[in-house]
DNA sequence: CTGAAAGCGCTTACAG
DNA sequence: CTGAAAGCGCTTACAG
């Protein structure tokens, strides 16, 4: 690698290296002879400044670091978009970190991000307050929660409430008739995972719908999870007229199960899944959801981080959910079948 | 922030800061007793080297870089993913950047990546070889194309041969009756797009099909240019009877563009898309697509990038990319339509 | 096996 | 406005 340093620049520009660091900091003490003569001498040898060396005397990197469970969820590909650009437009550049929904994972990144000094962290976190989460609050790193929180770890957070949409759509189903709803949960170690499972059983129980423990099954915000409770739920005895599912790719296996049993979502089966993800609408029946807005999200959790780094003490905030109704939810339920 | 370096440690464990580094680094030249002390102070205070001073000496962040040019593109979220998990592998942290399609952020992330002197880049590069592109390989940065590549910048790279899976589509199509595809292409600024319409170009050409130059309608990657594009070419006074699309994010415009004018595809105009994204194959009608693989593309790159890194000069690969006939391309011309 | 010292590439008081 | 010097947090020959 070749390597160019502000000593190269500062003997091609024949200033000293003070000089031409003021130069490319824009430090106003500089003649306009010096600034003309570095800049000059930037351009010709191509020079970018090491900012790991930068960083260790500013201790400002200029970097955010931004921790998703799984890039490959259309929800999160999105949100590291958005928060991505919204740091762009602040000067800072993202670095995006894949925990790939494995705690080890996530702290191997946290201490990464921790090692680099990053100026300040957005997580959308999973597992408990253990492991590297807990260094980077002893550290007073500043950092914000996106769309997940850890109890007992003190973080704003920006995140949905999932209980007015996941209530809209218990009232919406139960008023096409369904008394048995299947519910597709999260995985509880993650705080999406519990409050969306809280809201459901607490809208079916103001409906006074079934709660029969056999219709709720845990998956782990995966396809394969959703497929696989599709198969447990539809061989019940008393099948589930409807499915609520907590989060796309879980939607996304559940369809794949239901297509290939030959069933067809909205006449025999209703579906409705938390994330407004774009091609769940392309589908036939398109499929209803439980909006939530990223761009929102993403955006607040940028201006919430800034203000942790500039030492404020942002409030949490919590994102409204609302229900689209579509054609995988919108057929009454046939009384002959119901019971 | 709370700030604890080498110097704390080495002095709550009682040896100097040599000792402390070397016990760190995992040198053997250290007393079975300094190593315990070491440890023991290092866990008490949670310390964490910075990694910038420790780079700054050895001239090694186990660091790479990737650089994707849209992290929505289901393609290259999964292509993130897998490069991610592979250099994981190998002691490696991915820093992801996205350039938003945008050659201005390509530019400021590589400029990024550059002053962070990551060990390494692997980028799916947009624009010619102008900008910092060139910095890469002017400081003979190790770096490696993925998925597309830059005429004129001579870098090893892992690419798809779009030859094998157009003229398979082609043919396919051709077999079925169709004489006028139309063809929804890629930016030519991208080597994909280029490669991916000059292929169908010859393709067609070579079956003898239309090259009524109506057919074919460039758009930028990105689903609002595939929805335009099927506006334009379902309008033609003589429409094409199957669409050949150059990425995913252009299917799905096109086909929301298709549902909403009332057609169906399969039946009422034949589609195929470049690329194997999952959701392609849970539409009614299924979608058939080209398909190349997502996993051994990361994973080679990730291979060919530490051989770079270790000083050699592997030969860049060509990945086969066939075509994986579903429904929305199974149904003969009805001859009363055509013509 | 250990420590003192130099140095990685920068920035920033301190003099002038 | 400018330069010499110290120092950010590490690592690594160099002696011992």
């Amino acid at each position: 690698m070749v390597t160019i340093t502000i000593k190269d620049v500062a003997a091609l520009a024949g200033v000293s290296v003070a000089t031409t660091s003021r130069v490319l900091s824009g430090n106003p003490a500089t003649s306009a002879d010096a600034r003309s003569r570095v800049h000059a001498a930037v351009a010709e040898l191509d020079y970018r400044p090491n900012a790991q060396a930068r960083a260790l005397r500013s201790t400002r990197t200029h970097a955010i670091g931004l921790l998703v469970p799984d890039v490959r969820n259309p929800f999160f590909a999105d949100l590291a978009h958005t928060v991505e650009q919204a740091a762009l437009v602040h000067g800072f550049v993202t670095l995006l970190g894949n925990a790939n929904e494995r705690k080890d994972q996530q702290d191997r990144y946290l201490d990464n991000l921790i090692a680099r000094r990053v100026d300040g962290i957005i997580v959308a976190p999973l597992g408990d307050g253990s492991g590297s989460i807990r260094s980077v609050v002893g550290r007073e790193i500043p950092a914000v929660f996106i769309d997940r929180t850890i109890e007992g770890i003190d973080l704003p957070s920006v995140t949905t409430d999932s209980d007015t949409g996941i209530r809209e759509a218990v009232d919406h189903l139960a008023a096409l008739g369904h008394t048995r709803i299947g519910y597709i949960a999260g995985p509880q170690s993650t705080s999406t995972g519990r409050e969306r499972y809280a809201s459901f059983v607490r809208a079916a129980g103001d409906r006074g719908l079934s709660l029969d423990p056999a219709l709720i099954v845990f998956g782990d915000f995966q396809p394969e999870s959703g497929s696989a409770a599709v198969r447990t739920l539809l061989a019940l005895t008393e099948p589930p007229t409807a499915l609520l599912v907590a989060d796309s790719p879980m939607a996304f296996g559940a369809i794949g199960a239901i297509q290939k049993l030959g069933l067809r979502i909205g006449t025999d089966v209703a579906l409705v899944s938390f994330d407004d993800i774009d091609w769940l609408a392309l589908l036939d029946p398109p499929v209803s959801v439980i909006a939530h807005s990223v761009a929102d999200m993403g955006r607040i959790a940028v201006e919430m981080l800034r203000t942790v780094i500039d030492g404020g003490r942002p409030e949490s905030v919590r994102l409204p959910s609302r229900l689209v109704v579509r054609a995988s939810s919108a057929t009454p339920v046939d009384p002959s079948r119901s019971r």
